[in-house]
DNA sequence: TTGTGACTCTTAGTCCGTC
DNA sequence: AGACGGACTAAGAGTCACA
């Protein structure tokens, strides 16, 4: 395991882009979330390695779907080709 | 935390049929995402909660895009409604 | 307002089996 | 082929004081 080390930061700064979006701070986001301020702030830059239900938590503190979530950049134009994993 | 008990049966059904559209068996399956073969099959059956990176994992076993991962049923009809977690 | 190290407790994740 | 259990190690969950 541990390879895709960077997934945690991609997903980290998505994160924090959608938080800031919303203009809330990382506590009362972290709130929303239902989550500790410090862990949020872990999380956000790509140091945690949050599980799926903690994923799905701040999807639904985002308001926003997970797959929605997981659409880094290229969201969908054509079909298949976004983000296939490990940069 | 633990709210979303359902998501990780939703996931761990997609999950399953993808595998299996694949021809792949669970063994097979959990040896090409580099990950244990009972593990594998609890996920599957939702009572594991994995983490960001075995989720990233499965995704390129699946040779899939974590977003498509996570578009459980209405993938994109209209706009902002599909899989707004814990069902 | 956020980053960070350290900490406890729980669980992710592996490996051995049996049914 | 896959469900399920036990035992184990590594790592995440969740929180704190402090910068």
């Amino acid at each position: 395991m541990e390879k895709t080390g960077s997934i945690k930061k991609v997903l980290g700064k998505r994160i924090r882009a959608l938080r800031l979006e919303m203009g809330l701070s990382q506590e009362a986001f972290a709130d929303k979330c239902g989550i500790d301020r410090t862990y949020m702030s872990g999380i956000e830059r790509g140091v945690r390695n949050p599980t799926l239900v903690v994923i799905c938590a701040i999807a639904a503190g985002l308001e926003m779907d997970l797959s929605h979530l997981f659409m880094f950049d290229g969201c969908a134009g054509k079909d298949g080709e976004s983000t296939t994993c490990d940069s």
